[in-house]
RNA sequence: CGCGGGGUAGAGCAGUUUGGUAGCUCGUCGGGCUCAUAACCCGGAGGUCGAGGGUUCAAGUCCCUCCCCCGCAACCA
């Protein structure tokens, strides 16, 4: 173990504001993906994850819950560990800000920073809002100094602070990242940091607060709490024992190899946490990788927006490995991209319902067809042959160049490309025809180990991104020996033995119905929000939005005038087959009745509901949902718990008929 | 003129560094095959490469102007 080549690799800490979503998941299975590669490729890989659990956004909900700040974040770390196992993450460290450990070594850090004189006590001045206990800059406020987020009036008010003198750094960093030109990627990245920060100038940083107490407390001036930066990024050298006796990652591991992260937090670690490292002499992380963002249609995932999508249902129904998968494949790492429910689930049925399960079933199926399950040595080797072993060996290098630059994507095209050439190579030698004649057995037995043989590849290669089909891979082809599923094995073409038995399975994966899935996956993305369809018309409304300069965040009275919405009464209800989230309503209008579905069954009896007066959005358009059409959405409160949302209908105070507008 | 990214076939993207026949996936149309998960293989149709101007023998690619979209600037990856 000592004598391997180490590498570092980290995530973002997670905020636990709430729960995390498939954006986070993202970024975890790129930085697991990565891990397992290089642990693959003969490298000690060390792998930190974790939480960023202060601050006043987490004191604030927690009291919103009536409970602690702690046991609030420990609900959604315990379900933020669960989720990474569920994905089958491996990290080997999972730090959380609230650890002794972390908040020790923080106290040690920022004592260090102030005693070299890096940190210095001033006041900072702002306007601030009560209501949201929170200081805006005049840029962000509102005309009148109105509070952007709650639009009340603020206050100039002075807090006392400790501030770190970034500025004394500056001039060393704008050299340091343009004499590393592999330091921050990509590459606009670090053009947009010079150009827009450090050029202009930095600020010194305010480092603590006494606005709040959920934090680490700064142990020589009681009132003042550590604020979020010093906090937060030293968490890559805390996990690994910086400042304790026993520092041994941190001598095996220091510094870090990549820090991947999202490019909104992009500045704060190539700015602040590489001049605190240099403050402290600490050497600084070799890569710093800006990832995209998986939008989810073309907007921001967002919890306000009612638009983000959770991994649990998917994996619930296709298979951890189905999502990681998509989720390397479908966008180059660091551009943005979309998530859809569409090019997941034509991801799954083209990528790995044909090209890879057929291609596995069907070799598999003709080797016990033709030879009764045992595979036979290769013998009358032409050069169709040669050809596709040629490419099966050079696939490894060309895998790892791409991985290397956390090019995922390109990664999995290159082993997808062998994957199509096979698929065409059994089309080009027609194992069938030679399975008619005797004097053909030679070539059929080389044509089909040349097959498994390649599908064993592939089972290699794809063990990084998806961890848990190889072994299923492996068990159809009858592979037992681990020797046979190591990367070293790839290093030429034949290592299957002769005689080795095959069986065919379970389809890998199984081919989906494309519109029935999608009618399945929709109904829990449509309930919260009005689905926002129709692109084309919605840009024009944007514009006239902004003609009207209408203050952020309001729309207009027409705007409004927009939504009916009217009083229905249920007259039948009953849960939807095959759905565990969907009832069926009846709706009486007064004049006309409506099919409405909606996804809350979870939280009502369909019983209990019959003769209820409901509110329904009446004029969204109608929708599809798991074959019926669905005219109209019922609303309701959604009360964010302990365990999860609670859902409570809409309903009205005293006698309304049927169908009354609500205006 | 705040900064950055982007506008390429119906959809999603690559190609722009180092100008030289416009490529991939999905979809669509036609054909082939029958080992296989109605899967696989081949072929076709479909693009004024955001607009305009310029440099050049030659421009998606270089230069200039303009339009449009998205993001950052503020603790959601």
């Amino acid at each position: 173990m000592p004598d391997k080549k180490t590498f570092y690799i980290t995530t973002p800490i997670y905020y636990p504001s709430g729960n995390m979503h498939i954006g986070h998941t993202y970024t975890t299975v790129a930085a697991d993906s990565m891990t397992r590669f290089k642990k693959l490729t003969g490298y000690d890989a060390y792998f930190l994850t974790g939480t960023d659990e202060h601050g006043q956004k987490i004191e604030r909900k927690a009291a919103e819950n009536g409970v602690t700040p702690k046991a609030y974040v420990d609900k959604i770390v315990a379900d933020t560990k669960e989720l990474w196992k569920l994905m089958n993450i491996e990290y080997d460290d999972f730090i959380r800000t609230t650890d002794e450990r972390h908040e020790k070594a923080v106290q040690k850090i920022f004592k260090k920073f102030f005693n070299q004189g890096d940190i210095y006590k001033s006041s900072y001045e702002g306007q601030y809002c009560a209501q949201c206990e929170a200081f805006w800059t005049p840029t962000q406020l509102k005309e009148g100094n109105l509070c952007p987020d709650c639009g009340r009036g603020t206050e100039l008010v002075t807090e006392e602070s400790y501030f770190f003198r970034m500025s004394k750094y500056q001039d060393w960093l704008i050299q340091y990242i343009e004499e590393h030109p592999d330091f921050i990627q990509p590459v606009s990245r670090a053009n947009e940091m010079l150009n827009n920060f450090l050029r202009a100038g930095l600020q010194d940083l305010c480092v603590s607060r006494t606005s709040f107490k959920w934090g680490v407390p700064v142990d020589f001036d009681p009132g003042h709490v550590v604020y979020v930066w010093i906090d937060a990024l030293s968490n890559y050298i805390t996990a690994l024992g910086y400042t304790t006796e026993n520092d041994r990652l941190m001598q095996r591991y220091w510094p870090a190899d990549v820090h991947l992260v999202g490019k909104e937090i992009v500045r704060f670690h190539t700015i602040y946490w590489p001049i605190m490292l240099h403050a402290l002499g600490l050497p600084l992380p070799k890569q710093v990788f800006a990832h995209g963002w998986l939008l989810f249609g073309n907007d921001k995932m967002s919890k306000s927006k009612g638009n983000v999508a959770y991994p649990q249902p998917i994996v619930a129904r296709y298979g951890v490995d189905a999502l990681r998968y998509y989720l390397m494949r479908e966008m180059p790492f660091g551009a943005d991209g979309n998530y859809t429910n569409e090019a997941l689930l034509t991801r799954i049925n083209a990528d790995l319902a044909n090209d890879l399960g057929n291609l596995v079933s069907r070799t598999v199926a003709m080797i016990e067809k033709y030879f009764d399950g045992k595979l036979q040595a290769p013998q009358d080797v032409q050069e169709v042959d040669l050809a596709l072993y040629r490419h099966a060996v050079e696939l490894p290098a060309a895998v790892e160049k791409h991985m290397n630059a956390l090019q995922f994507s390109q990664a999995l095209a290159e082993i997808w490309k062998l994957i199509g050439e096979c698929n065409k190579y059994i089309d080009v030698t027609q194992p069938w025809v030679l399975g008619k004649s005797e004097a053909d057995k030679p070539r059929l037995a080389t044509v089909l180990y040349t097959l498994a043989e390649c599908v064993r590849f592939v089972a290699v290669l794809i063990t990084p991104v998806m961890p848990a089909t190889p072994a299923r891979i492996f068990e159809q082809l009858g592979v037992e020996d681990d020797a046979l599923k190591t990367w070293e094995s790839l290093a030429a073409f034949g290592a299957l033995l002769e005689g080795t038995k095959v069986q065919k399975g379970e389809a890998l994966f199984p081919r989906l119905d494309i519109a029935k899935e999608l009618a399945v996956l929709t109904p829990a993305e449509a309930t919260p929000a009005p689905a926002p369809e129709k692109k084309p018309e919605k840009q024009p409304e944007k514009k006239v939005e902004k003609k009207a300069e209408l203050p952020e965040g309001c729309i207009a009275f027409d705007d409004f005038e927009k939504i009916q919405l009217r009083i229905a009464r249920v007259i039948t209800c009953e849960r939807v087959e095959k759905s565990d989230k969907l009832l069926r309503f009846t709706l009486s209008l007064g004049n006309e009745t409506r099919t409405v579905l909606s996804g809350i069954a979870k939280h009502y009896d369909p019983e209990t509901l019959i003769g209820k007066r409901l509110v329904l959005l009446s004029n969204l358009a109608p929708r599809k949902i798991m074959g019926t059409m669905s005219q109209g959405m019922l609303l309701s409160a959604v009360d964010e718990g302990d365990n999860g949302e609670v859902l409570h209908l809409l309903t009205v105070d005293g006698d309304v008929a049927d169908g009354a507008e609500i205006g």
